[in-house]
DNA sequence: GCATGATTTACAACTCGTTTACATCGACAC
DNA sequence: GTGTCGATGTAAACGAGTTGTAAATCATGC
């Protein structure tokens, strides 16, 4: 979800209009007009694909697949070069497609996904310390080894590590753990919090707030 | 080396174009001149890649591609219909490229190989501790020792293997094993599960997460 | 219709979230 | 300090809901 797409394109026509369309259906979005732009752009922020232009000023989408390769980031040409000569080379550098304008965006949103599908592989993890939360597995390690938590204790820990520092009372969590809906407030989150101190020998970092509620302390 | 490429076009002419080059540029080559034709072809020999017309006799190109999936046979599509709802269409229903003609033969060569080194870098042998699956095929072995697994058993073991470590919940494994239109929600996956923890003694690997699903532990 | 395999059903067995019960702790008054 | 009282820690019990599994049912190909 939420995927950062690089947008490299002099004309600011063409630019603005796959700028508008990416927003529209969800990506995020950065555009640089020139090759230095962004070779700039993708030393300082993630990307998970780029669209390029070929003939820019400064450095060229040839030139530039080199630098994407470095940081990993397929790449998709979007030209006016028609001629067999360029897509064929483009390819043969490693691009994973190349289209030729004018294209149609619906079409360039389909094989965006495609790569962006073939390239999806990396994990989605949130750490503290020693602890490592990874959500597509949803298997918690603690100095390498795994902690097997229940349902409600790995809901319950998301929530903390989204929020960290920040005192949360016993209606947050019961609201963002078990949903807006939950009526009988009890002494639940007393027990889960409990299981996760113990299991993860949180003791001193998930405080105790009097009166009020939990706090996962900031990470030292 | 020496691919074996299957071409389904009921164009002869087109045909033997396609042909007459890929043969020179040294791979094997099958021709296809209906859908049936081409179903009949890849349930009697190996294929790596095809290329397929979408208008055909019989059975369309689109029809194709569901039999071409079932054998792991990437699909490119050569079709003179350049309307951006078939280029959709095509590439969503999974095909690896489409190219409208008249096309370059070059650029069909380039972009063939392209999608035969994707493919190549997918193994076609899994391995989990002892239980070894050759999907070329279709056989599973624990310790040296066929396992007969019926099919959906096959290839809900194919999507653990995948996906190892990964918790997949019923809904994952009903859309990935059963395919994306699938209706019922039942409790037909625990059965499949109970049948593949009993055949391949995965009773400690294929792990039931309450509430969620199962997950195929990581080896060891 | 018979054989094979997939799906559904039925019920036993089990899991885990919640509640309970009691011990312990903290804040505040004196 | 000490006493009080409400808040929190925690082990154990409970029970609704989930899963395991054998058997019945349904679907399909021959």
């Amino acid at each position: 979800m939420n995927e950062r797409i690089l947008i490299v394109e002099d004309d600011p026509a063409i630019s603005k209009l796959i700028d508008t369309n990416l927003a529209l259906s969800g990506y995020q979005t950065l555009c640089a007009i020139d090759g230095r732009q962004a070779v700039e752009a993708i030393h300082a922020q993630r990307f998970d694909l780029a669209l390029c232009d070929i003939m820019l000023p400064e450095l060229d989408g040839f030139e530039l697949l080199p630098y994407m390769k470095e940081k990993g980031i397929p790449v998709i040409y979007v030209s006016a070069k028609a001629d067999v000569q360029s897509r064929v080379q483009g390819l043969r550098l490693g691009a994973e497609d190349y289209l030729v304008k004018p294209f149609d965006i619906l079409e360039l949103l389909v094989r965006m996904e495609k790569v962006l599908s073939r390239a999806d592989k990396q994990p989605k993890q949130l750490t503290y310390g020693d602890i490592a939360v990874d959500m597509e597995s949803r298997s918690v390690t603690k100095g390498g080894e795994t902690i097997s938590l229940k349902n409600m204790e790995y809901e319950l820990l998301l929530t903390f590590l989204r929020h960290p520092g920040m005192v949360m009372t016993r209606e947050d969590l019961l609201h963002q753990v078990w949903g807006d809906e939950y009526i009988g407030e009890t002494r639940t989150v007393d027990v889960h919090v409990a299981a996760l101190r113990r299991k993860l020998d949180l003791n001193k970092e998930l405080a105790t707030v009097y009166k009020i509620g939990y706090r996962l302390e900031m990470q030292p």
